[in-house]
DNA sequence: CTTGTCACTTGCAAAATGCAAGTGACTAAA
DNA sequence: TTTAGTCACTTGCATTTTGCAAGTGACAAG
């Protein structure tokens, strides 16, 4: 007879989704994730230009929630990768139902594909690419 | 050469349908209109509990995003039923996309599907009916 | 006249947002 | 060594949005 609610507001799948992605940002940094970006330089040039502490807090959640997982992509100073996890990839089919819906009713719109960083680079353009160069080592 | 931004954000699609309806609540309400809610008590009644300025808030803002319309379904005090225009039905596929995944990733949820009111009513349970008991003539 | 219903509105405290500037760890150039 | 620059965040703080609770207006019914 357990009386714990195990939901927050009920067990509907679209509430539960909303209050992982319900927000204006959340589901615009899966957008890009999916769209090949991968570091959080890339994330934050994005169009809409999600304020810096945002996307911190968004990234943190993604992670906390199983969207997202970051692995480091280089170390000295440490730096994080972020990519999306396949709960998080799955989410494709979401952003796509808003493109659809998006490009239907909201003149102008369009659907802002492809990748993100410049070239194919693994790492930020031209940045601290640490060959061997180490001080206290 | 126009110097003016058509678009709050960018030209996304998303990031459009975001400035829309990107919140916990307002997917919610055209969830129940279309599961048949139609009136304010209706959609306050949901398991989620939305908070009834919330509420107010968002059926203006549905409408006025040509979301939703409301019409008159009494006189006397007037009151309106709020349905989904062509617009907001289609919002129907970016819900679908939410429940599936939902569903996939968020374990214990379920879809609520089905109307709402108890029979199929037009009006709220045996409420104010006014045949032509009228008071000024 | 009192009670009840429905659809909102209002007040206000708490939480989330957004902007700008600051910090830490380094690399690279002067 | 000092100075400048990059990347990834963090911090402060003012503004906006939420959310809860209670209040209001227009009635119908007893």
């Amino acid at each position: 007879m357990s009386t714990a609610k195990p939901f927050t507001r009920s067990a509907c799948a679209v509430a539960n989704s909303l209050d992982i992605v319900g927000d204006k940002w959340t589901l615009l940094v899966v957008r890009d994730l999916l769209h090949g970006k991968r570091t959080y330089g890339e994330l934050a040039n994005s169009p809409e230009r999600i304020p810096t502490n945002i996307l911190a807090d968004r990234l943190r959640r993604l992670e906390g929630a199983g969207i997202i997982a970051s692995t480091p992509y280089q170390e000295r100073p440490v730096r994080y990768a972020y990519a999306l996890t396949p709960k998080g990839r799955a989410l494709g089919d979401v952003l796509l139902a808003f493109v659809r819906w998006g490009k239907q009713f909201i003149p102008g719109t369009v659907a802002l594909n492809q990748g993100s960083a410049g070239a194919g680079s693994a790492v930020p353009a031209g940045s601290p690419r640490r060959a061997r160069t180490r001080r206290g080592g």
